[in-house]
DNA sequence: ATATGTCCCGTACCATAGTACGGTTTCAAG
DNA sequence: CTTGAAACCGTACTATGGTACGGGACATAT
């Protein structure tokens, strides 16, 4: 296999083969009449690349997991968990974020009168004390 | 209120400030004897744009929405919704990853004789075809 | 024999949100 | 008056995962 076709079967472009070399996650294999020559293996470690990528794992951590034996339990386990650990993490902070947003874009479709109230929470407050005669708008959020 | 002191009031550093500033998301307020002086509108200000980051909003976002006046309600709500939808679509994507990385975990933990099944799992195929005597190993993953 | 396609290589660029660096100027205290 | 902190400025670098560009070298097809 040349570079191209190792890239339309892993379905990756020739860049990104290329830009794995130099990460040092495929090797650069012999070069016959010029061009690099992959074999069916190469494919397959493309593969798991995109596996442990769809999986979660950043490249370097691909990197890791690839390298290790069958019998490295300990230190798979250990990579496993801490990118659990991490997923978690983050899906907290985006269930916050949606939880938030979402009673905001419920709030402003109940479209009650008044300013926006999504516009409203991202606004710096209003002078309150420096409009005494204004309408009581206290609003604690 | 210089830069640094305004930094401080806002939780940020003095170079995320000038950040902003470069961006357009703060003003560039007026100088006082070389440095520039802050009212307290810009720490309101600052404090809006670390608002909307933490509901999920980039900054070119926060600055769209700042920018809104508080009838703009279909813009704001376009926004929320579009944000929510990108908020739930990363969401769904971390649960598929921990799934898949909590089930290869608790394999793992089993403790079952065998290679590990983290690492199997992002591990190229045993080339079965090839070790015709071997133990039949034909798990579809 | 030339044109097209593919490969090679290094380098620069994209988005995102900052962080760091090096050098100058100015402010305030001692 | 000198020293140190803080402000200023432009630029470059960080991480992440690629994408794009420009130029040169082949090889096959017409």
């Amino acid at each position: 296999m040349k570079i191209g076709e190792l890239a339309k079967a892993g379905g990756v472009s020739v860049e990104t083969i290329r830009f794995y070399q130099r990460r040092g996650l495929l090797a650069e294999p012999p070069r016959g009449a010029g061009a690099r020559r992959y074999g069916h293996a190469d494919l397959e470690r493309l593969r798991s690349i995109r596996a442990a990528q769809t999986a979660g794992f950043t490249l370097e951590e691909a990197a890791v997991l690839l390298a290790l034996g069958p019998d490295d339990r300990a230190a798979a386990r250990s990579l496993a968990v801490t990118r659990i650990a991490a997923i978690d993490e983050r899906i907290a902070t985006l269930q916050t974020m949606r939880a938030a947003l979402h009673n905001l874009a419920q709030d402003c479709a109940r479209g009650e009168p008044g300013p926006c109230p999504i516009v409203a929470a991202f606004s710096p407050p209003v002078q309150e004390s420096a409009t005494p005669a204004t309408k009581a708008s206290a609003r604690s959020v």
